[in-house]
DNA sequence: CGGGTTCTTGACTAGTTTCAAGCAAAGTGG
DNA sequence: CCACTTTGCTTGAAACTAGTCAAGAACCCG
């Protein structure tokens, strides 16, 4: 099967031996609903970093589970300008909103390899009509999305580009935390600056000297696509605020 | 029963002889389901234009649609700088996030005085076991917010602060005449200009002069509350594209 | 070892906020 | 019924923030 710019995997993770299962944080299931989900998932799809397998304006047969790797949600006007909604990281779901509503109202590319599990959306009322839990953590999750992308708009319009810039290091450094990328306070990185000024609505100069602003404070280390806190203390007071420690969520 | 701010209305709406029933654009509800939102629906609210009956940090019992009048999602910084995220009018669900996760993570304010039907959270899981498709709608719901959420934040961190104040402007008057406020391309507005500064991302001053800016175009008219629209053609093209009319959607 | 991408920097320009002040309309209370 | 207060709107000037342009350095890949 191909989907996109993916190609199906050779390898298909079961998924009573899901390695997300593993993480602290999740919300276990029970044995029908493993059953389920098991029959739920049809294929594995790997994406090549650079790859939108998602588009604006198409509507998906299918619903994606991130099982490793990153990739970003975006919108684009039409001369270009670029704004990133969203990173997606491991026990992340996405393309639900196409298929929900008649099409997708934004894109998703791979920012890293990527893997992902694929569940067709004509199964997606099976899951409603037979597993209420399962509908009530998709909702659970369409609902977090939603909490995320606030917080984002907060800091987009409210936030001066220096406490901007340092929250959202914060704020993916304490996902790539949950998702156990985190080693000695620090983590590959896998965006550029420009992606960074996409996200935080800068241009890639401004973001430029504003990340330079930031390394000056010590409180951070970003050199050579690895990303450390050096201060958490120093750059959650810089951000104006630190990002709480997350309940345990659900996943599919 | 006194909630926040408000206080239980005289009368009670009963769902079968929902006014919002009436509009097109709204999915019809079967017997069954129509029998258990009359029973899911426990009260009718009243909230005073200005009081926030959703907050911050707390945890709600209840769920909430809107009846009647205009509300405003919103978030907060310490120090008192406030970013608007969205609006609400007749016919969307508020409160969904307070409802599955710990707490909310953003306030609500009535704009206008405003009618609710209120829900008890309690009862939401007796909704997913029993009616998947309400279950559904109300997913439905969630992701058609985190749709106008990307939409916005595209605009607050990409658009020119002209071509993001037209798009607003556009932007609500098209949900007003989804929701039938709008004659003769008029509609009465309730915001100020400081609603639309905290929409927008922008200062008061600044939000006052683009707004200017925007009326030499002749393409609105905003004056003594009431917001015209004289050219819609004009309106899109300043902001760079138009508001798609909306597929018909559910409501609980 | 090229050739492309990413990062960095300075100089200049444009956009935005802040400050300050005045005005108009609406609401309040003696 | 009329001062008086409050709220919202408007405007100009000055200060600051951020964007654009341009060019060179550093890095990465085949």
């Amino acid at each position: 099967m191909i989907v996109g710019q993916g190609r199906s995997n050779g390898q298909f993770t079961p998924c009573d031996l899901c390695p997300l299962r593993q993480r602290r944080g999740l919300r276990a299931f029970t044995a029908d609903e493993l059953a389920f989900v098991k029959e739920f998932k049809t294929d594995e799809l790997r994406v090549d970093a650079g790859a939108s397998f998602l588009r604006e304006g198409t509507r998906s047969e299918y619903l994606y589970t991130v099982l490793h790797g990153w990739a970003f949600r975006y919108k684009m006007l039409d001369d270009g300008r670029r704004q990133i909604l969203n990173y997606a990281l491991p026990a992340d779901m996405l393309g639900l909103q196409g298929a929900l509503m008649r099409e997708m109202e934004h894109s998703v590319e791979a920012l890293t390899p990527l893997t992902l599990c694929v569940f067709p959306r004509a199964k997606l009322w099976d899951l409603y009509s037979r597993f209420p839990s399962l509908a009530f953590d998709i909702t659970w999750l369409a609902a977090r999305e939603e909490q995320l992308i606030d917080e984002h708009l907060l800091s987009i319009g409210r936030r001066t580009s220096l406490e901007r810039t340092a929250f959202l290091l914060l704020h993916l450094f304490a996902r790539a935390e949950e998702s156990g990328l985190v080693k000695d306070n620090a983590i590959q990185f896998p965006f550029t600056q420009q992606h960074l000024a996409d996200t935080l609505g800068m241009s890639l100069v401004h973001t430029n000297k504003t990340l330079k602003r930031l390394m000056l404070s010590r409180a951070v280390r970003w050199k050579d696509r690895v990303f450390e806190v050096v201060d958490r203390a120093a750059l959650a007071e810089i951000a104006g605020e630190d990002v709480a420690p997350r309940a345990p969520r659900p996943f599919i």
